[in-house]
DNA sequence: CGATATAGCACTAGAATAGTGCGCTTTCCC
DNA sequence: GGGAAAGCGCACTATTCTAGTGCTATATCG
């Protein structure tokens, strides 16, 4: 279905909360008190992102994550590889590495290489999103409960 | 799971192998008999690509599907469409429209629009995307006469 | 020590996809 | 004209994936 999962959506708006208070821990707990995200699946998604080294984890009572890599340092593809793995656009590209590095029909397959291409392009363009260009141009954590975007005023988000 | 599904991966194969044929009435039974793809299953494709008038149908003993239009005229974008409907890469899009507009975040949620510009390179990448270039350069029986990629190889195409 | 937070595993429920069954209609061809 | 072949339409089953939850262990601050 050529979306991305929940997961990932949850991961992104983590990241992007941790991003606006880069440098401290920030919990599981008062990421899911700011958005409707369930606690727990939240907290699955934080360990499958630590796991990927995007984050760094805090044990303990004041315990929490922080991003281990600056904003512009993260990209949009890192983090789906972390929560759905790579993507592969056909099923070729899913089962053909596992079996026997073909789907069966490699050899008549039309549509393969040229998918292929597709399929590039799409995680090119994940792979060129950083963390910092899903950031809102916006300082203030306060502008972020009260901020529809106006007019988009006198910030220019990216080249 | 940001993958196209089977049915796609199904119906850009035969709407290739028609492309290879332009003209010829295809029936479901010749191209599932050239590929490992269960005949019903493609029946229902080829059923939902011409109700969004990618191919036309003939009934009938020697019926079958020819395409509507020519290959270049076809984007990948519109078989995803007649087959798995608008992508929408986040929850949010998918159901907003439907409920009351918002996805419940959204005022809050950051990264609704960054996630939207990402969603329009993907689609666009689609749009662009005709069934022509899915072609193989092969100079087949019939050539698909209007005339191929320009790098195609030692044959003038047609006037 | 106790409260709080992450770590890890396993499990349930629901949705989406893959694939099938069956009867009807249309059209070619003998 | 009748049968075979092909598309049409609907409904149904099965499998897979995702969303979300339960429970327990471990670490750390105060």
């Amino acid at each position: 279905m050529l979306q991305l999962t929940k997961r990932t959506e949850y991961g992104l708006i983590a990241l992007v909360y941790m991003a606006d208070r880069a440098g401290e821990i920030v919990s599981v707990r008062e990421i899911s008190e700011q958005y409707p995200i369930p606690r727990r699946l939240l907290a699955e998604v934080l360990k499958d992102l630590c796991r990927a080294n995007l984050v760094h984890s805090h044990r303990g009572a004041t315990g929490g994550y922080v991003l281990a890599r600056a904003a512009d340092q993260i990209t949009l593809g890192a983090v789906v590889v972390a929560l759905e793995g790579r993507p592969s656009l056909t099923s070729c590209e899913t089962l053909a590495p596992a079996v026997h590095g073909e789907c069966g029909i490699e050899h008549i397959c039309p549509i393969r290489s040229p998918l292929h291409r597709i399929r590039e392009g799409v995680w090119h363009l994940m792979e060129r999103t950083t963390l910092r260009s899903l950031l809102r141009p916006k300082p203030i954590p306060v502008a972020i409960v009260a901020g529809t975007e106006p007019n988009d005023p006198p910030h220019s988000p990216t080249p």
